[in-house]
DNA sequence: TCCTGTGTTGACCGTATGGTCAGGTTTAAC
DNA sequence: GTTAAACCTGACCATACGGTCAACACAGGA
């Protein structure tokens, strides 16, 4: 059970300092490679053993780096943790540009629903990391599911309300229309496995066009929009 | 990364030994009690701190046991962590006799996500230690996934096909269906912490009765069906 | 009452892990 | 060229963990 105390802030990732006016200079550059190989061998690690179960030497391996060099760009395992988990929910966040921009809710609701269903197929182990984090009670990102995704939830929540008061879609709640479309389309990253293992090998590119529309149609139709 | 063989055979649970023909006996009746603490003590960690996280001191502080204690009911904690995980899979099976018996789509499929969500509120530990272990790749039950759940998905998956051929519902993707139901149904155990802070407190008996109709309405109606 | 098999437990052990650190190397500003 | 800061890393440490074991308690059949 990690410790999180989930007092930080969300690094945006612009955290160039002022004073550097120099070239972005080699220095800069390296560094950030470095931290990019560390962060995308730890989301892995993480994703295939989960926190208890990844360690900093595994992680080092799969970056090709030695272990005392993690530390020191990260200094604790849970720092380095934090950061994957919040390059995930900073990715989901921007998925909700594909709602906003609608001028409806069929393209709206699909939309993002496609928007969704790419990012399981792009980054399933981001998403894997986060699904146990919060299946484990969030006790590293608590402090964003109080704040950023809860003011995020409900104002999608009052698009969805407008539209049915509008009659442009069947009267459901929004909820629970919201964690079916995170349950549904972060399900093909999250169970990635067993899809394969039922589907008899790893989902092709037909399979997963089938699985996009298939989920978009099932929700739409749900909602009595013509997908 | 547990080592998990996955060679095992599913324990049905009566593995009463043929030679004892005395009573059931308080030994055999106390053995099941204490295992049974051990084993919801066990289910309970894991699914708060993962494998890896969770700890035998952890579960047997839990069961209000000596660890040595536990060793002598479990051999090792890969041993423990197995019957757990058995466990909340043979519930689920079970959840498919709504499905079975029914004699149509509605009340097949409606029954099948009502079970489904039924469980997801009791056994919410147990969907999340699953969850778990399929998103680590199923190192310890992959021999269920490429057996008993398959088999028991073509099943259904023929069901639904003669139902679609019938005309009794919309031409979908019958994989896909089951998937969407798996998800979103226990998206509320996997998810429910996350639920809870965007509810604002834990679902009430309401909150329930509405998620289920929620979900029920939209699956059906995305089926065609008229819940 | 003895005796045997079942259960109980504190103390212990080997190992693996997160993290530290001192000493070294490279970079870049002047 | 000099210098100071940034970067790198092998060796090391304290701790926590899964698992073992020997000694003990106790039930119940003879």
């Amino acid at each position: 059970m990690q410790a999180g105390t989930g007092t930080g802030r969300m690094q945006t990732g612009d955290d160039t300092t002022a004073e550097a006016a120099t070239v972005p200079g080699r220095r800069e550059a390296n560094r950030r490679e470095i931290e990019g190989q560390i962060l995308a061998a730890a989301e892995q690690v993480f994703a295939e053993a989960g926190f208890g179960g990844a360690t900093m030497q595994l992680i080092a391996d799969l970056a090709g780096l030695p272990k005392a060099n993690l530390h020191y760009y990260f200094p604790t395992k849970e720092a380095l943790y934090r950061r994957v988990v919040e390059r995930i929910f900073l990715i989901w966040l921007q998925a909700a540009e594909s709602f906003d921009a609608a001028e409806g809710p069929a393209a709206g609701i699909g939309g993002y629903i496609d928007a969704k269903m790419e990012i399981s197929r792009r980054y399933p182990a981001g998403s894997k990391v986060w699904a146990a984090e919060v299946m484990h009670g969030a006790p590293v990102i608590q402090d964003y599911l109080e704040t950023t995704l809860r003011d995020w939830s409900e104002d999608r929540q009052a698009m969805i309300r407008a539209w049915i008061a509008e009659g442009r879609m069947a009267p459901v709640d929004p909820r629970h229309l919201l964690w079916m479309i995170w349950a549904t389309t972060q399900h093909y990253a999250d169970f990635g496995h067993q899809i394969e293992v039922l589907n008899g090998g790893p989902l092709s590119d037909a399979d997963w066009q089938a699985a996009k529309d298939s989920v978009r149609g099932m929700i739409l139709r749900g909602l009595g929009l013509t997908p």
